[in-house]
DNA sequence: CGGAGTGTTGACCCCGTTCAAATTTGGTGG
DNA sequence: CCACCAAATTTGAACGGGGTCAACACTCCG
């Protein structure tokens, strides 16, 4: 499952970025503007490169126009985690508490264009915020990122290898379906195998074992790059137990409500 | 390695409070007061209760002045994870983004005393805050909030039972150092091994059997829901490969440095 | 054409789970 | 103080998920 051939990441990032950020909120027309005058110019970083340090304060967020971005942490003897993943249209760096400071590293796992989105912080921190949407939605992806991280620590505490695969391809599925980066449920998956292992918290060699079951059970297909979704409903039964016996609304559900949420979109 | 026999709490609960707050920033005289005074009324929760559900929101936080409590997620089919505790000190339900909601339930897990705390709320979001020190305390403690759910994800996701129990525990000693709560190395961990085995992602069984490894090793002792560390030293150097072999400071430390610098405190 | 990075496979083994049955602890009421 | 009960800890045995190591295949690229 190669490298950085991505299906092309929409001929206009920028188109990726309005459609994530609408299918949040819809944008007035003059916060629309702000936000594409936002992604004129981009600063392009190649695969591998630290967009932020740990450590850093986070003044300076930044717009993911393109390309894959990364969260990591490293035990001292190598043992490496990635902690959570970003996607055109996510903010990078971006958190609403004044002072605060990365508490782990961004990295870039593609080649990747950002757009400063420093009047984007301004904006979302003002008591009465010029442009009131944009604030919400930065909040709500403030949010997601939150919800995100429990949902890792419920993925690499409680289920399974195949458990586990199957809710983070169907979490890149749900989340690149809001910029549009999912045709006929088919998405590019710029990873090696090991990346993906060091996000689930499993040895290369069982990721690779693992995607071959999900192949084999058909709830996925796999070539060169791209992951298609064979069996939706299956994907979701497994990674969540969700499914036609599940009863919404319980505790039982809490976060996968939100997870829910997100799958749902159109 | 029983219940709710914890020692006592420090004889005044405000006590714990004040002593957390004041290792992050001393506070002046003023804010001092305004602290005492909202640990004036006191709500009480018995252990088990849902302080404050998944999906509300977060405008009305507590200060926990007495009591464990915890976040928590379920499966459908039951697994529980649990998400972070908190402790004499912390806030619960605070969160500086405006319209912020619960993305996991909160779960008293003893008994516990719990302060109003909206006034902080409000205190930290104003842009020129009555009480300076204590808007700067509610975003560190909000930032320790963040690092410990990464500390969770690679506790989860990439150590051993092994480690992931003294990582575990070591953090249980740092923080409650903070408060006052620790006398001689020792404190009291009013926890079940099912609660423990739910945090770290291990069976009750061999959390037990790891636990007992650990005393084994002469790592720690345990007597009638009290811990005592008997090598601390040993105790970092298995959570997170630290010790005198490691280099501080480079990308490699991470968030481990933060867990370090909770360690550290007096 | 060679080499590096990635994906794949096989063999072996150990960490951690599961199931079931003690045993201990703590609390309660007589 | 003792009898009793439920909850918690502990133990044993058997199983299996996932790790580790090592070799091999494939693709891409210079």
């Amino acid at each position: 499952m190669p490298t950085n051939k991505s299906r092309p990441t929409s001929a206009n990032p920028r188109l990726a970025v309005l459609s994530y950020f609408s299918a949040f909120a819809p944008l007035p027309q003059a916060e629309a503007e702000a936000l594409r005058a936002m992604l004129g110019r981009l600063t392009t970083f190649a695969a591998g490169n630290e967009i932020i340090a740990a450590g850093t304060l986070l003044d300076a967020p930044k717009i993911l126009a393109s390309g894959w971005v990364c969260r990591t942490a490293r035990l001292p003897d190598g043992r490496r985690q990635i902690l959570d993943f970003y996607f055109p249209g996510d903010l990078v760096g971006f958190s609403s508490r004044r002072g605060a400071e990365a508490a782990a590293s961004y990295i870039s796992l593609t080649r990747s264009d950002c757009a400063q989105a420093e009047e984007l912080l301004r904006n979302a921190q003002e008591d009465q915020p010029h442009w009131p949407v944009l604030a919400h939605i930065c909040r709500t992806l403030e949010q997601q990122v939150e919800i995100r991280l429990l949902q890792q620590i419920v993925r690499n505490g409680r289920q399974t290898a195949y458990e586990r695969v199957g809710h983070l391809i169907l979490e890149f599925y749900g989340r690149l379906q809001l910029s549009g980066l999912v045709q006929d449920n088919s998405f590019g998956l710029p990873l090696t195998q090991e990346i993906l292992a060091e996000a689930v918290g499993l040895s290369t060699v069982h990721m690779n074992r693992t995607i071959q079951h999900l192949r084999k059970a058909k709830l996925i297909r796999t070539e060169g790059g791209t992951v298609t979704i064979q069996d939706k409903a299956a994907l979701l039964s497994l990674a969540g137990r969700l499914g036609p016996q599940n009863q919404p609304g319980t505790l039982q559900s809490e976060i996968w409500e939100a997870q829910t949420a997100l799958t749902r979109q159109p």
